[in-house]
Order: C-alpha cells, then structure tokens, then sequence
RNA sequence: UGCCGCAUAGCUCAGUCGGUAGAGCAGCUGACUGUUAAUCAGCGGGUCGUAGGUUCGAGUCCUACUGCGGCAGCCA
C-alpha cells in the first residue's frame, strides 16, 4: 500500500473497461436480489463512487461484513453504468475489508444528523458529506491563500506562538507556565503558584499564547516590505456565539509602504481572488452547499467577485444608519461603536455585499492605529460582509514615533515593553498598512455554514476542548 | 458573562387538560434481477438530562444544577 495511487475522485475519468482498485470507507450498501450496491467514498471528492456486487462475486459472509462506516478495498473494473445518476460505476471482483464497523453501534447514518450532535463525535464527523466538504474547501482556501500572497511578492513570515509581550491588546490571554509541573497537580500547588515569582517561570517573565502577530509582523515588513503570517491565535474571551473560538488561525499581512487605501485594495482583491480559486477547484463541494446549507451562497460569491465593495467612512455610516428609520435596539451616535444589528442593516439591507468602513474614531480603536489630521479619527477599516459581519479589521499604523509614544502613555499602556515597537519608529521608520482576517469566518462565508465550530475540525471554546 | 429557548429510543422528533411512552429513520430477521436517503413484511429497543419539590398520581407543573443551542457583549 503506497499514497500514491488513483483515489476515487480519479476513478470519475477513467473510461470503461480500465481496470481499479478502490480504497475508502463504506457510505451504505443496498441489496437487492442479484445484486448488492456499495457506496464508499475516501475524502477526495465530493461524489460517492457505486462499487456493484454481483452475486456469487464475493462470499455471503464477507459481504455481510460491508456496512456503513467499515473500510474497505475492492478490486475490479470501470463499467458503463446502466442506472441512473453515474455515468460509469465500479464493477467489483473481490473485497477486502480492513476494518468493520459494527452497524448497532455506529453512530453515523444514512439520514442526515443535527451538527450539535456531529460535534459530539467531530472524531467520526469527516465521513459524512458535510463535513467531508468543508474541510476540503478549508484545504483549498488555505492554498489559495498562500498562493494569492506569493504570486504578488509576499513573503511568508512566522511570528511566535509564545509570546511574553503582555501588550498585543486584541484581547484576555492564556497563560503559558512550567509552574505548574515544578509544584504538580495537586490542591496545594494552586496556592503554591500563587505564591511562586514568575521570575521563577520558564520564560522569567509571565509568559501567553498569541493573540495577534501583528506587532511582529510590523517588524519584518519593515525591512522585507511585502510579509503575512496565517497561523493559530489565541483568545480567552469567554464568548459563546457562532462566530468566536478560542483558538482561530489568522490571516495577517502586513505592507510597508503601503497608505489605507493600499490596505483596502488588497484586501478586496483578496476576498476576491481567493473566492474565485475556490469557485473553480471546488464546485461540487459549494453547489452541495448551495443546496443543502445556504440557497444563495452561489449568486452571493459571484455576486463578490464581480462585484466593488462599497467604502464609507464610519462617519458616513453613522450618517446613513441614523437616517435609515430603522427601530434599533441601541442608538446609533458618533463616537459609539457599531453593533451587530448596526452592521448587519449596512451590509444587508442598505448595501447588499460587502462593505468597508474606515476612519473610526480614535477612542474605540486600538493604540496603533494611524492617526488623522482630524484629531479625532484613525486610520481604520473594517470589512462587513452579509451574514457574518466582521470578516476583516486592520489599520494603516502610526509611523510617527511622537505620536505613537504619546499614544501609548494616554492609554496608560507600559512604555517600555514597547521599545523594540518604538524602534521601528527610530529608524527608517515608513508608512505601513496591514489587516487581519479570521480564516474561519471566511469559510464561514464561502461554505454558507452558521457555526464557526462547524468549519474547523476540532474546536476550542469556552468549556470544550475535547479530541 | 447577561437574556431567551431546548433536554423523551442509536438519530430526528411527537406526546393534548397532570392519569405509568409513540412515530419516522437506523439496527436485527426475511422478501425482492439494477439500486440511488432503495422498497415491502415482521421483531427488538426507554431510570423521559440530574437532584429536590407540589400532587392520590409528574415526561407534563415549580426550584436549583448540568449540558446544548440562539441572541447580545468582547472580537477575527
């Protein structure tokens, strides 16, 4: 058994006649009296492949051993397919089966299963078509994504996981100690690491898992102009939506440079290069959820693609959102940061795909956010799409070393933790732009799927950390 | 973390006014010369989330807890 052979997805061309060997594992088999039919499918494409037994081919208790979920090889031959729904079919002449599946006790079925109980057995949950179809499209999109950075001269940079800088600010952080182990596991060691020094820590210094690779990211576009990091980030936000995890990757490029509206073509041609990757390579995964998940996901990523986004300052959306007659549950007025309600009525119902607002005001936006002559904004932007809301948030950064620095004493941040940020500002300092994206919330919004825990394999949230 | 909702068979759900439990699918047995979520007949399957309370009697009403989901906040 090698890797590299035909797998099923390459079964679909070969032409009748061709002899095959078929590896995967059993979708469902029905018999009739002269012949049996078995669907099995190994991840590489959307389809099912029908495997025929003709009766007397394989033994009676063999064939008895092929059910749901067991995992198999068959050896045989591509035939004309006298049914209806496949051109051609696998005509099987024996059968090995590598694992069995014992029917009364697999949980997987014919019939479609809610997906709160599919996260509950997210070990078995890639046999089924959904998910099967998610996580081939996450596969894609993550190569399209490094592709869309390549072709125009980013390089791929990897910013630490670990970091020991308690200033990223985009959110709670997790500690990371070796504490722990040094006073083990028992009552007493919690009261024992209250009382320990982190100076005694692994690190000497109290120590997190990322929340951003922003800061870092800065460091290397300044000197390599064109960077992005796509990595896992970590919040400890006990949130509990459909859109939050504990533990996303991250899309962040970075671009010295590079003004905001350098920042906002790039990330439109983004969404839209990427969209159109997967509209190509992966059709039969998005027309399944365009039936089955979300009717007008197809129109609505065309729709994207061919389409500009529409770009407003936060001023003028405030503006449109005041004037909209809309019965908000919070008051919209400037200086106040949009709700989800907010942004949903811009991206839904006024605008009709995605949008972009820049320019909010300085005082709900973070501490490196390039200031405008105004006084009273910064250099923002936030790219709302239908249905998941935020998709995209990023910023042209502050340059200016005076300005910066004071930014940081106003927002009562620790000056000197950020020495080597400020440095940046000493030398060479340059105009520098970047963004971040949460790669699951855009496969939320190209597979139609509602719950972010459904398009990650094995999710991190509040309270579950199971597989 | 706040508000709302849900928890009944392996899965998806129904269960009326409080009177000791039902369907479809899955499973098992059999039938059927080519099925496509196959079809047909029969069979088995339940501590009604947990703990209290009200009541002659609780799946049903009340309280708490746990789990899950939705919305909001935090954000990507």
């Amino acid at each position: 058994m090698d890797y590299r052979r035909t797998y099923i997805r390459d079964l679909f061309d070969l032409p009748p006649g061709n002899p095959a060997t078929a590896y995967g594992w059993v979708k469902t088999r029905r018999d009739s009296k002269g012949v049996s039919f078995v669907q099995i499918a190994d991840g590489s494409c959307f389809k099912d492949l029908q495997v025929v037994i003709e009766a007397g081919t394989i033994p009676e208790e063999t064939l008895k051993r092929i059910t749901t979920g067991a995992s198999v090889r068959f050896d045989g031959d591509i035939v004309e397919s006298p049914g209806e729904g496949q051109e051609t079919e696998f005509k099987a002449h024996s059968v090995e089966v590598y694992g069995e599946a014992d029917p009364a006790h697999y949980p997987l079925q014919k019939k479609g299963a809610s997906f709160e109980f599919l996260r509950e057995i997210a070990h078995l949950r890639a046999r089924g078509n959904t998910f099967g179809a998610v996580f081939r499209v996450r596969s894609r999109c993550a190569y399209a994504i490094h592709k869309f950075f390549i072709d125009r001269g980013f390089h791929n940079i990897h910013t630490p996981i670990i970091t020991a800088s308690d200033c990223e600010g985009a959110g709670a952080m997790f500690a990371v100690t070796t504490l722990l182990d040094a006073q083990g596991h028992g009552p007493e060691a919690k009261a024992a690491l209250r009382a320990m020094e982190f100076s005694e820590d692994f690190f000497g210094k109290p120590a997190y898992l990322t929340v951003s690779g922003q800061l870092d990211a800065e460091t290397l576009a300044l000197g390599m102009t064109n960077v992005y990091t796509f990595g896992p980030t970590f919040r400890a936000e006990n949130s509990g939506t459909s859109r939050h995890l504990a533990e996303f990757w991250m899309i962040e490029p970075e671009m010295a440079f590079c003004s905001l509206e350098g920042n906002m073509n790039l990330a439109e041609e983004f969404l839209k290069e990427v969209i159109q990757d997967l509209l190509d390579n992966c059709s039969a995964d998005l027309e399944f959820f365009n039936q089955r998940i979300e009717p007008d996901l197809l129109s609505t990523l065309h729709h994207v693609v061919n389409s500009g986004f529409e770009r407003m300052t936060y001023t003028e959306a405030v503006d449109r959102l005041a004037k909209s007659g809309e019965p908000f549950e919070f008051p919209v007025f400037w200086g106040s940061d949009l709700q989800s309600e907010h942004e949903r009525w811009l991206t839904e119902i006024d605008v009709g795909r995605p949008v972009i607002l820049t320019d909010y005001p300085k005082d709900i936006k973070a501490f490196y956010m390039r200031q405008n002559e105004d006084g009273k904004t910064v250099r923002a932007m936030d790219v709302l799409a239908p249905r998941i809301g935020e998709i995209i948030g990023g910023s042209q950064r502050e340059e200016r070393y005076d300005v910066l620095e004071k930014r940081i004493v106003e927002m009562g941040l620790p000056l000197e933790a950020y020495w080597w940020y400020l440095d940046l500002r000493r030398f060479g300092s340059v105009p520098h732009s970047g963004f971040g994206l949460g790669f699951e919330r855009m496969l939320m919004y190209v597979t139609g799927m509602k719950n972010i825990r459904d398009v990650i394999p094995f999710h991190r949230t509040p309270g579950s950390a199971e597989f």
